[in-house]
DNA sequence: GTAGTGACGGAGA
DNA sequence: TTCTCCGCCACTA
């Protein structure tokens, strides 16, 4: 075990609190950590969040709202499913309204 | 040590 | 808007 990337718990602390019918990029994230150049490692840390119960990593997508994750859920459709019972319309792995959806930590969160 | 890859994003065309 | 290229950090072979 090495020594535990704040990184990490960051990414997960901001994922939990992401409101219910509501979804953000791994770049929004990125960005309210300082680390708006590498939200490859957004992506990554979700990855990783398969551990955690806590984590909707369903509510996190690309900047154009596109469910590029849904191929790491156990289903195919399970990623759409869950945001379509929370409110959220999807249509061709594509968030509809996404501007109206979209949750920003930077502006929602307090500033880190 | 080097190269390839990835649940991405931004800039340029 | 889409496509391509580059950069970013961490992991794997």
């Amino acid at each position: 075990m090495k020594e535990s990337i704040n990184f990490f718990e960051k990414v997960y602390e901001v994922a939990a609190q992401i409101p219910f019918g509501r979804v953000t990029s791994y770049g929004a994230i990125a960005t309210y950590l300082g680390a708006a150049r590498s939200a490859r490692m957004v992506g990554w840390a979700m990855n990783a969040s398969h551990n955690n119960n806590d984590i909707p990593a369903h509510r996190v997508v690309n900047r154009k709202g596109l469910l590029t994750g849904k191929h790491h859920f156990d289903g195919t459709n399970l990623m759409q499913q869950l945001l379509e019972s929370e409110g959220v319309i999807i249509k061709e792995n594509q968030i509809q309204n996404f501007e109206t959806v979209f949750w920003d930590p930077s502006k929602e969160l307090p500033i880190l």
